[in-house]
DNA sequence: ACTATCTAGTTGACACGTCAAGTTAGCGCC
DNA sequence: GGCGCTAACTTGACGTGTCAACTAGATAGT
């Protein structure tokens, strides 16, 4: 902390950016999923179920490619379970463990929404950005990505 | 929704990128601020203090100028008034409006954790970035951010 | 002036996010 | 084979975020 690293201009400019679209175009997008039911959280979890093998992940391995924290995932699952898109059963190997898998239900819940939240993204994103940019983000965001998901000793509690 | 626009393969890379940065680095950076009694919203709300003119700013001129909605920045305020860090005043020119101004305590405060921010957003950021990816990052997200700012029409509910 | 409407900000209820603490099961060691 | 440690998840409490509904002051049309 003795040599306060400030942001350099265009820094800050990327900063700012961040923030305000998150700030701004996050909560759009997730009443536009509210509006069919659910949350950002749901819409994740069931993307994330629906590109696993038999649409069946560990809860853990499911946490870590929704970026979630177990407790968050725990919490979120009730309601998609107690309505049906998503089963829960004991692993049979590890008596720990538990996997998730997504009912045909709720794929069609996933299909059905899935046009309307791309059609938020590319109208709050990607619609004010030509080509170049689009590229230079794909490439700046999915080296953070990486790197945030590579170096999780960076990020601690997990609760 | 006729044609459901999907993303294509930048795009996803893009977006997957932009949530897995929100749902890994967000959290941390909050935990550090919340380690020294603020809220990662309660910081943009200080430095947007900070930067109007007198550190004195409308209620309605400061929650876009941090992004938030005007219950939203009601309630946060609520904390850093009793705490000392911001006063309000009502606007003498209209009764409705009310203005909120920085106190050297909040200030003092600000200053007091911008370090440890900076920090965290080098190193939970920037530090996975050269010097191009931070450019091209800089330019699309300020473009994406300045249209959402623009047009807030797109956005709609502001409870 | 009077009414309708819009703007500024507030409130309360309810659902979500986070953390610390707990339960249960595997794993390693001697 | 009992002991400690770690891993997989769950729980409950507490604070935050969101929305709809509200108060009150300005504005504008007639």
């Amino acid at each position: 902390m003795s040599d306060p690293r400030w942001l350099n201009q265009r820094q800050e400019v990327a900063w700012r950016g961040l923030l305000t679209v998150l700030n701004r175009a996050f909560p759009e997008i997730e009443r536009t999923l509210k509006a069919h039911g659910l949350l950002a959280v749901h819409y994740t979890i069931l993307v994330a179920l629906s590109e696993a093998p038999d649409r069946t992940i560990g809860l853990s391995a499911l946490a870590d490619a929704a970026n979630l924290s177990p407790s968050r995932l725990t919490h979120r699952l009730r309601a998609l379970v107690s309505r049906g898109d998503v089963t829960i059963a004991s692993d049979p190997d590890d008596g720990r463990a538990k996997n998730a898998t997504l009912t045909h239900q709720g794929f069609a819940r996933l299909q059905e929404v899935a046009p309307l939240h791309v059609h938020d993204v590319q109208r709050l994103i990607f619609d004010h950005l030509d080509s170049g940019q689009q590229d230079a983000l794909a490439d700046a965001l999915s080296t953070v990505a990486a790197a945030l998901c590579e170096h999780p000793e960076f990020l601690n509690p997990q609760s």
